[in-house]
DNA sequence: CTAAAACCTAGGTGTAACACCATGGTCAAG
DNA sequence: CTTGACCATGGTGTTACACCTAGGTTTTAG
């Protein structure tokens, strides 16, 4: 397979493909005429595998280590569970945040139905912002990378 | 003052300062014997402004754009209003993505400690992933953004 | 007064996961 | 033989900074 057929088997686009192979992700083949990258059924089956963890919330980075493992004989599957147990609560935390943001814009939308649109005069740019709280949940937590 | 009493000031890196300087977003004098930047109580003002907007979700490109309508003497309350509008529906929908791929998690971890921890055997590369489900959604919403 | 600490500048790199572009070669169908 | 579909490499852009280099400046302590 080319690297489009690939593509089209999986339901991704061709340029996923190629960045998934620059990534180390996929070790297709070359055709020794053209240099044409050639794929078969197992990297269809790693492309589908890669796609399962990605609903899962692995990063392209994990998914290698996890590929890395088991293509050298090694169960991959505690590191699986690790990595899951470490993302989740991120996950919820990000969860946590993002619903912390929707209230304030609600709150900010409804506050502002009892606002007049002011002209900057100066002193104010946006009394609609201006009038949001400044320290929303002062949560202390400056770590939160991905996910 | 200087880069750094004005990032203090307001709570946030230096970095954080050059780099809303570089944006655009604040416009310090320079001093003209060193080329040091130097902010005044307005940029203070400015830059606890955008720090509001963010916690509203605003991205620096769209605070630009609301300072230079504010600059320009035009009210940028109904932009800001639109913004935000178009916004709240995108976080909502994150929040389900993410909600929804939390729940997928936490499934996963359920099913997979009924599951052993298989080496790889050229047919499967980890069962605690290929055996969850492939398609998770399949919702069709190709576009989204940021937030 | 001087040396070290703290600060400043500009510019470049890295982050995640691709999308998109340009340039140029390859291949199958009409 | 000419399209049109495909291939390759390599570069850029996306977000909001963080970090680093290299070299100049200012402040402070001894």
């Amino acid at each position: 397979m080319k690297v489009t057929e690939l593509a089209r088997a999986a339901g991704v686009t061709a340029e996923t493909v190629r960045h998934y192979t620059r990534q180390g992700l996929l070790n297709p083949v070359r055709d020794p005429d053209n240099g044409y990258q050639l794929f078969d059924q197992r990297d269809l089956n790693r492309l589908r595998f890669i796609q399962r963890a990605r609903t899962l919330g692995f990063s392209l980075k994990e998914i290698a280590d996890i590929l890395e493992h088991a293509d050298q004989g090694d169960s991959p599957c505690p590191l699986v569970r690790d990595l899951l147990a470490a993302r989740l609560p991120q996950i919820h935390a990000r969860i946590r945040e993002l619903q912390a943001l929707a209230d304030r814009m609600e709150r900010a939308m409804n506050d502002w139905s009892r606002l007049p649109d002011g002209t900057p005069d100066g002193h104010s740019i946006c009394r609609l912002i201006e009038q949001t709280p400044d320290t929303p949940d002062e949560c202390c937590a400056p770590a939160r990378r991905n996910a």
